[in-house]
DNA sequence: ACCCAGGGTCATA
DNA sequence: TATGACCATGGG
């Protein structure tokens, strides 16, 4: 069986499992954006925190980010941790926003385009840009995240010091291009090791593919 | 008390 | 190119 075959067995056995995810879990696209930031290297739980002290002030927008002193708004973020960095991040990145005309002006961009100009963020990496492009821009990119690396290697499908873009080309050449099941698929895969494994691909009572994992 | 979490940047070799 | 230090909170 080839990788390709295995990446879609894959999702089936997945989406079978555990259904649907609707994700990303945001209002807005705008929220979606903000997430992605404050969950870098961070537990959601601490997220919702933070993007609960940002509704309450009435502080989840571009216009509040942006003009917010840095001690405000890293107050407001506190709970996602690393706040005076994450504070940095989320004005660079809507001060990038704002000055591409938001949504109007940004989706004028190709995918690829669009994902080159949102790495020049400082603060943006590939997997906080792919996650924008996938649930706030609606683009055919697939996230690679420290889940996907562990169930591919549980899975033996990877070595293990494949670059981030090598398997996100994996990804992207076994899958159709359908955003809905980017998403989707990404959801699962969190879904999963949060359900199961969460610490690390060693539990005897998973099973994916036959596999122990 | 320790470990980790839905990463990324920067300095160093 | 490839490691390592650093960022910081909250839950298990």
């Amino acid at each position: 069986m080839k990788k390709a075959e295995k990446l879609n067995a894959l999702y089936q056995r997945l989406y079978k499992e555990y259904g649907p995810q609707y994700w990303w879990p945001a209002e807005t696209p705008f929220e979606v954006m903000v997430g992605a930031i404050l969950t870098q290297n961070t537990a959601w739980t601490n997220v919702e925190k933070a993007i609960s002290n940002l509704k309450q002030a009435n502080a989840l927008s571009a216009r509040y980010i942006h003009h917010a002193g840095h001690v405000e708004l890293a107050e407001l973020i506190r709970p996602s941790g690393y706040f005076n960095v994450k504070t940095k991040r989320l004005k660079n990145f809507v001060g990038w926003f704002i000055e591409n005309g938001k949504f109007n002006g940004l989706n004028k961009f190709d995918d690829n385009t669009l994902r080159q100009h949102l790495l020049g963020v400082n603060g943006i990496g590939p997997e906080t840009a792919d996650d924008i492009l996938l649930y706030a821009f609606q683009r055919p990119v697939f996230v690679i995240d420290a889940y996907t690396r562990r169930l591919l290697l549980a899975l033996k499908l990877i070595v293990g010091n494949e670059s981030y873009e090598t398997l996100r080309a994996l990804f992207e050449k076994s899958l159709e291009p359908d955003v809905v099941l980017f998403q989707e698929y990404h959801a699962l895969i969190v879904k999963h090791a949060k359900q199961r494994c969460s610490k690390l691909a060693d539990c005897g009572h998973c099973r994916v593919e036959n596999r122990r994992f």
